[in-house]
DNA sequence: TAGATTGTTAATCGATTAACAATC
DNA sequence: TAGATTGTTAATCGATTAACAATC
């Protein structure tokens, strides 16, 4: 699967909604889209996902569209949700607890396959089918779990610890929220989220009135 | 505050992170920084900051920099973080437990002015030190506190009732954590979050070693 | 066949980067 | 003054949109 024309950032975020999309068409029932249909549900340019698309093949039927159930399984495959990759969430606070009990991981195939935290209060408890693991443990249940995603719940003075063991135990990517800059190797790809970048967005458009609006940070 | 070439949307998202850069500068007792410093941690060009705060204004001193205190008051304000808007956090689930709890929240000078559920065994608990109120209740409780931001952390299916919701209890903008299309009157700012999309373009990084990586979803 | 819709090339638009004069 | 660094204009780069030939 090599793709010769580097994909740019904005296209592969773009990909996540295509699937949601098609998922929803899919279990409409529908069988053929076009991309005009697409582009309407998802206020996107037509020419924009059929540009997208031909990034990584031909998925469409010129004169017809794309076959839904055909296109869905492809984008899964390009954006790698056929790996059903398995997450370790470190940290058991609020945010962990929230992730840990968030749909989209399964849904999109991934399996939560460990939970850690370093509170003695904490630890054992269960959290929806998990038990929550002593962080000591990180390394060894990593490897013996097949671990592959981190996901880093913890405070921002913990972050970088909590990255660095992560790797150190072989995990190949992290889904980092904690509010920090990390420091990672260029071998392994992460994601950051940071929550007060949309609140502040929302702030500026509130106080900036009269302008346009709906200025989605991640459009649905 | 009327500024003639409109901001683009990346402009805006890079506001908030040299907030908080400068923030952190200014906890360490920094005095000026250069665009030349505060690119270099934050991983951005310093040409690129000096053009995103002169579509504002003109901030620095030639052959100096800028005031570190002076600077982040300024974004503050362009933000419209010295409004200390009040938000309302509309389903306490997980997320909206996490949210509560979300220190940025404060930091940035909002208030959590309100939480809203309509399961009754949630009702009346507390959150921090607030308590939870019933959804019943929301257009009078809005009114009354002057709440001007509704934050959507319900059920992919009650998001749309409860945007409608707080809109018609007159609402300013909208947070939206729900994984669903919104329909808001263009009056109404509103942003979407949706960590599906940072997930999913972390799995397809994850597919597609051998290239680069780090890619962040949202800088850090 | 006529109509529809893709895949792809070309044109446009906007954002980033480079260069440099202004000036502290 | 000499050195540093901003503000701003120009050059480059990349992404989006438009157009259209291919073809189902």
């Amino acid at each position: 699967m090599q793709e010769r024309p580097s994909i740019s950032k904005a296209t592969v975020d773009r990909l996540p909604r295509y699937y949601r999309c098609l998922r929803q068409l899919s279990d409409e029932g529908g069988d053929i889209v076009s991309s005009e249909e697409l582009g309407r549900r998802l206020a996107i340019n037509p020419e924009q996902i059929r540009k997208d698309l031909t990034a990584f093949g031909q998925f469409g039927k010129k004169g017809v569209g794309y076959y839904v159930a055909e296109l869905k399984e492809s984008i899964g495959g390009i954006l790698g949700l056929d790996q059903h990759l398995s997450l370790a969430i470190v940290g058991m606070g609020h945010l962990g607890a929230a992730l840990a009990n968030y749909q989209g991981i399964a849904r999109l195939g991934f399996r939560l396959a460990a939970i850690f935290d370093s509170n003695p209060v904490v630890i054992g408890t269960r959290v929806g089918e998990r038990r929550v693991e002593d962080i000591a443990y990180l390394a060894e249940i990593i490897a013996e779990r097949n671990i592959q995603i981190g996901v880093i719940a913890v405070p921002a003075a913990q972050a970088q610890i909590a990255a660095d063991q992560l790797i150190a135990a072989g995990i190949r990517g992290i889904w980092n929220f904690a509010p920090v800059k990390l420091h990672v190797p260029p071998s392994i790809p992460f994601v950051s989220e940071d929550l007060s970048v949309g609140l502040s967005a929302l702030s500026y458009y509130l106080a900036h009135r009269g302008g346009e609006s709906d200025v989605l940070s991640e459009k649905n």
